[in-house]
DNA sequence: GTGATTCCATACGCTACCGTATGGATCACA
DNA sequence: TGTGATCCATACGGTAGCGTATGGAATCAC
């Protein structure tokens, strides 16, 4: 399934899980069926990790740092406002089931993780909060007041997850959110 | 937990088992444990089901009944058009923690475990098919192209999950919703 | 009330997973 | 090439759940 034989690091670990999170959710973070897939045995989980709780904060991290500042990294640099807003859609709903960790695949699996591990959720909640006021922020730079772009942020990430989770098109799913901005805008 | 000693129904079983879902995930939907909740052994589950993949069946065509058509029912009084869609938010987001079955509350769980079981999907998929087409419905009697009403009604639907999602409280989501539902209007 | 039916408790073997302990393989580096 | 550090395979005991088999309790028919 992986490199048949080859030493693994830590992070080898944790794109397995989410791996394994993506493709039969939280149940399936289990270390001897996730070390099979990796061609291993748990005699290497235990050497990188002290338990499986720590193997999923591990995971955790990971999630809280990708999910959150790679994405808006990549839209720095693009004009502020309802553009870069733009760009957002292009890119949340382009992203593909990424091989290595699962990419943005691992997210539904993650929501229903935290709705009964709080800490989950507390991180969970943390990257939502941190999505929306990215959000507000542009429309907020768009022209619309504080409290106004609040609302609106959280209604249009609202959506973006709700279309995400009917699983349609990303083009359709593209296409629904910048209607959504318009409308939102004017 | 529950009531201490009495015979148990089928109907008793399949509702245990949504309380389970709902607190714990599809993990949660173990024989044994659900047993011990119930203040029985799987002695009884065994009489009343073949094997756990009959129990999980039985609950979907609970679900499957319950989550389309009885919301579906109690709004068929009602005026057609967007004044029905309206009491929808008002249902939608007032449902809360139903003590018996967990309601509404063990709809992402159902659909954390439709991802990677496609019996499971096909159910969530046609109930989520149908709602939208109700939806789509109160946008046609409200003026709307099918064509348009069909999109208005994924993004509203899709905003309805995704608000759900993000657990604000009933009013905010609320009132999200009915704004929505100008905008789309116009 | 008694016999039949319905429903459940218990015991047993089986499997899967966890966690640890221990020795061996592999690598870095001199 | 040797030596310490790094990484992993294996074996073992313990726990939890599945599925079945069997006897017994509760309930119903009459």
């Amino acid at each position: 399934m992986d490199k048949p034989t080859q030493r693994l690091r830590r992070e080898d670990w944790i794109l397995a899980g989410f791996r394994a999170l993506t493709a039969g959710g939280v149940g399936a973070l289990r270390v001897e069926a996730v070390a099979r897939g990796l061609g291993t045995t748990k005699g290497s989980f235990y050497w990188h990790f002290s338990d499986p709780a720590d193997w999923r904060a591990a995971m955790l991290d990971y999630w809280e740092d990708m999910a959150f500042r790679r994405i808006l990294v990549a839209l720095d640099p693009l004009p502020a406002g309802l553009p870069r807003l733009r760009a957002l859609v292009k890119i949340a709903t382009g992203l593909a089931y990424d091989p290595a960790h699962g990419g943005a695949a691992a997210e539904p699996a993650l929501r229903e993780w935290a709705r009964f591990a709080p800490d989950v959720g507390a991180i969970v909640q943390r990257v939502d909060a941190g999505r929306i006021a990215f959000v507000a922020g542009c429309f907020e730079a768009g022209g619309s007041e504080a409290a106004t772009a609040a609302q609106q942020a959280r209604l249009f990430y609202a959506a973006l997850l709700g279309l995400g989770a009917l699983r349609g098109s990303p083009d359709t799913d593209a296409q629904c959110l910048m209607r959504l901005i318009d409308m939102l805008d004017k």
